[in-house]
DNA sequence: AAGAGACCCTGGATGC
DNA sequence: TGCATCCAGGGTCTCT
């Protein structure tokens, strides 16, 4: 499921595919969560960035495309003239390349933007250097819901979702139902950092691939075999050999050690 | 204002 | 073998 890293790999592959490139027309198939462009076309692609799970194309002339792959969206790079299984949308430019947007469960959507309006409202890039244990100490005062689900709350933080979650939790030794104003400084400290550092290497590693995901030449990410807690119920932890649990947070699965990320002290 | 829960959507896994 | 049910979860919406 892309998060922050899996966008983020995208993004950087995007970057350099079609920067440069004028999109000459776009197709969409299918859904009416992707809409078509009201900006006449040809336009030259000038910059691909990400803010937290979105993936934002500016234009020449200030118009942005803005696409979010939700759960089961991928964007492969290719020549294709057949329609592939589940392709919703497609990019086409100038130079004969071809952008597909494939989505199994169409809950994935693109929308265009000019240079007026403006992204939806998201909360602090988490790789950012603004974004620091005294900030995430700000953010959870006076939380009273379950850490896990502020993690996941992307108006605080964006980019977040529900692996990497688990998997900061988990080597900041916290456990996922505490409440976020009760952490201690030292716990939010330890917090940040494993945020950062997880992100971090899972870009490294392209993302992880439990299902869906791929990068936009259809390879895999390699994460998922880094993973120490995420969709690994009943096995032993590697700090403790303890079993891992699985439990239901805001109607999200969420993977911790009983052990070492204790409710209470 | 904050938080909880329903909903969207399909394919794969599981159960009988 | 066939059919039904459950599960995956990001974001948006409604309700309290």
């Amino acid at each position: 499921m892309p998060e922050l890293p899996e966008v983020e790999t995208i993004t950087r592959e995007l970057s350099r595919a079609i920067v440069g490139k004028k999109l000459n027309k776009f197709s969409v198939f299918d859904t009416e969560k992707i809409l078509r462009p009201r900006l006449a076309l040809p336009r030259k692609i000038v910059s691909v960035r990400r803010r937290g799970k979105y993936i934002v194309c500016e234009m020449d002339g200030g118009s942005r495309c803005l696409i979010h792959l939700r759960m089961t969206g991928e964007l492969l790079l290719g020549r294709q003239i057949a329609r592939r299984k589940h392709e919703r949308a497609r990019f086409y430019f100038h130079d004969g390349s071809t952008l597909h947007f494939v989505d199994v469960r169409r809950f994935g959507t693109i929308g265009w933007r000019d240079g007026s309006q403006s992204l939806p409202r998201l909360g602090m890039e988490p790789l950012s250097k603004s974004f620091s244990a005294k900030k995430l100490g700000e953010l959870l005062r006076g939380r009273k819901k379950a850490i896990k689900s502020a993690l996941l709350d992307q108006q605080l933080i964006a980019g977040i979702g529900n692996i990497y979650a688990d998997e900061s939790l988990w080597t900041a030794k916290i456990h996922p139902l505490r409440k976020g104003s009760t952490l201690s400084g030292a716990e939010v400290v330890r917090l940040t950092a494993s945020i950062k550092k997880i992100l971090r290497r899972a870009i490294k590693k392209g993302g992880s691939t439990l299902r869906d995901y791929r990068r936009t030449d259809g390879r895999l990410g390699n994460y998922q075999n880094s993973r120490k807690a995420y969709a690994r119920e009943g096995q032993l932890c590697f700090r403790c050999r303890a079993k891992i649990r699985r439990i239901k947070i805001g109607g999200r699965s969420s993977y911790f050690c009983p052990a070492c990320q204790r409710l209470k002290p």
